[in-house]
DNA sequence: AACAATAATAGGAATTATTACTATTTATAC
DNA sequence: GTATAAATAGTAATAATTCCTATTATTGTT
């Protein structure tokens, strides 16, 4: 993979947030410190970093969002404010069950628990 | 909501299979036995029935598939041969433990385990 | 520093999954 | 049977993403 300015630029964005963005938040982000930046590049830049391991894509409902956080992790979703938060479970667990149970290999335990976070408490 | 065949007709596509199928699966089946059914019409119904409860919605990537199976349950994803397979782990445990770590009220875990199923062992 | 090879890009078209719109049809309560 | 409103077909619209092609930029080699 050849050095881009772009790709650099884009890496910067996804490493600068906590809130797991969109390609779309991406792109405006980019277009701000480069100006004539396609959406295109935004994805495919996106896709190679994920590629090489540099960031890991996550799918909320139907969208894809990017994050800079490789370590394995799961995410809390609140369905309130919609936040993203990112949480440690029992993922070596399941893999070690799943191996057992059911003679599955794991690759990725990809989890996001949906409700209501702290924020909302009554 | 009141009676309609063609309700009916894809309740029974989706409750007759095992393949966690995707609205044009289910579609092209319905085809068959309804020949001028539209793919709005099923996007319509199965709207209406996981919104009554009466199927589940599960994404997987970033399409959407539907599933007759109610129960809290997860899915693993076999990379190599694609089949979804229905397991039980430890949802109640998780929701015990995000809790008490995050004082976070799960509704639903959502959880794929992508990796190699028993078929593809060497 | 110029050159060649080829990866990366812009800009837009194409694709895919899904939702929205509207005139017509159908279920059902009276 | 008739009225009412939900359900539908058929199609247009939307949203996210990928694909295509002529041009540009990076980098290894003179």
């Amino acid at each position: 993979m050849r050095y881009s300015h772009k790709r650099e630029a884009i890496q910067e964005i996804v490493y600068g947030t906590n809130s797991h963005p969109t390609a779309d938040w991406i792109f405006q982000k980019a277009k701000v410190k480069i100006p004539n930046i396609s959406l295109g590049t935004v994805y495919r830049n996106l896709k190679q970093l994920d590629d090489a391991k540099l960031i890991n894509t996550i799918y909320d409902g139907n969208i894809a969002r990017y994050d800079w956080n490789r370590e394995p992790h799961d995410h809390l979703k609140c369905k309130i404010c919609g936040d993203l938060i990112d949480v440690q479970l029992f993922d070596e667990q399941i893999r070690n069950t799943i191996k057992k149970q059911y003679k599955f290999e794991a690759d990725d335990v990809l989890m996001t628990i949906i409700g209501t976070c702290h924020k909302h408490n009554k």
